[in-house]
DNA sequence: CGGCAGGCGGTTA
DNA sequence: TAACCGCCTGCC
């Protein structure tokens, strides 16, 4: 079934090239495919003739059996109820530096992502890199996940429930490459599975495997802290080139102080800014 | 071959 | 509390 919005302040590449997530894939016509929760989709964005960034969005769902309107779930899921113009606009007047990396970015979007699928994802991007973790989330979920739905002949699996992966052992674990992580999801799985997911409001980092950058990006990406400012390498590039900061403790101060409850919004600006833009990033991107 | 990728846990001072 | 080190893995 499809689900149409008319959106504005939104560009598919910059949401899913952002940084926030990893389940989503560029087809060759600009359009995505990928999954959210237990829910695959295909996404299409048809900008209008004045404003590339405003325009008609389409999600077709694609799950296996019929999960009812999730009408609802995309609107949520990308956020459309919130006017990113205005953040754009306050964020701009704050700090003139960060406007460059707005108008870099202009269509992203912060999207309200499944909280376990959010934990899982973050535990693995520690010291990894963007295709390694792309794959070990894929790999995790067709070893071990729910089948989900199927894409244009594509099977697409939900990341496995905390009962499952507490179910596991790390040998079973071992064909999914994910190195000394595997120890960490099966001890997540374990905690979500005992307390609830609920656990996460209350001890997010207390999680092995959950250090503060991660938790960062959990609480931002899942858990609506949109003051969140995650600091990993990228943003620290970012922050020393544009701003001239070089330690870690005062790029967040300086983050608290400027964009305070919208630090989240900031970082993500700045993220994609250096990532698409800096020799590195290309070089990444060209792989 | 060493270096590195969206850090973290553990140890040490 | 801060500084440092080793780490699974895969790709340069």
């Amino acid at each position: 079934m499809d689900q149409k919005y008319r959106v504005k302040d939104f560009g598919l590449a910059d949401i899913f090239e952002c940084g926030q997530c990893f389940r989503w894939e560029r087809a060759a016509d600009g359009s995505y495919e990928g999954i959210a929760g237990a829910h695959p989709a295909k996404v299409v964005f048809e900008p209008s003739a004045e404003d590339r960034y405003a325009g008609l969005l389409t999600v077709t769902g694609f799950d296996r059996e019929d999960p009812g309107d999730l009408s609802d779930f995309w609107s949520d899921y990308f956020d459309l109820g919130r006017d990113y113009g205005a953040i754009k606009a306050e964020l701009s007047r704050r700090d003139e530096i960060i406007r460059e990396a707005i108008n870099f970015g202009e269509g992203i979007r912060l999207l309200d992502q499944d909280r376990w699928e959010a934990l899982i994802s973050f535990i693995i991007s520690q010291n990894n890199n963007i295709p390694r973790i792309r794959k070990n989330i894929d790999g995790l979920s067709e070893l071990f996940g729910e089948e989900a739905g199927e894409i244009g002949g594509r099977k697409y699996h939900s990341i496995p429930a905390p009962e499952k992966l507490a179910s596991l052992t790390e040998e079973d674990l071992a064909p999914v490459r994910l190195g000394y992580r595997a120890r960490y999801l099966i001890e997540a799985g374990r905690a979500i599975s005992e307390n609830g997911i609920g656990y996460l409001d209350e001890h997010l980092d207390d999680i092995c495997g959950v250090g503060p950058k991660v938790a960062s990006c959990i609480s931002l990406f899942s858990m609506r802290r949109y003051d969140a400012f995650p600091i990993d390498t990228w943003v620290k590039q970012v922050m020393e080139k544009l701003y001239g900061i070089t330690s870690k403790k005062e790029m967040a101060a300086f983050a608290e102080k400027t964009f305070g409850e919208y630090g989240g919004f900031a970082q993500q600006y700045l993220f994609y800014y250096i990532r698409e833009t800096s020799a590195c990033g290309e070089k990444h991107l060209a792989k």
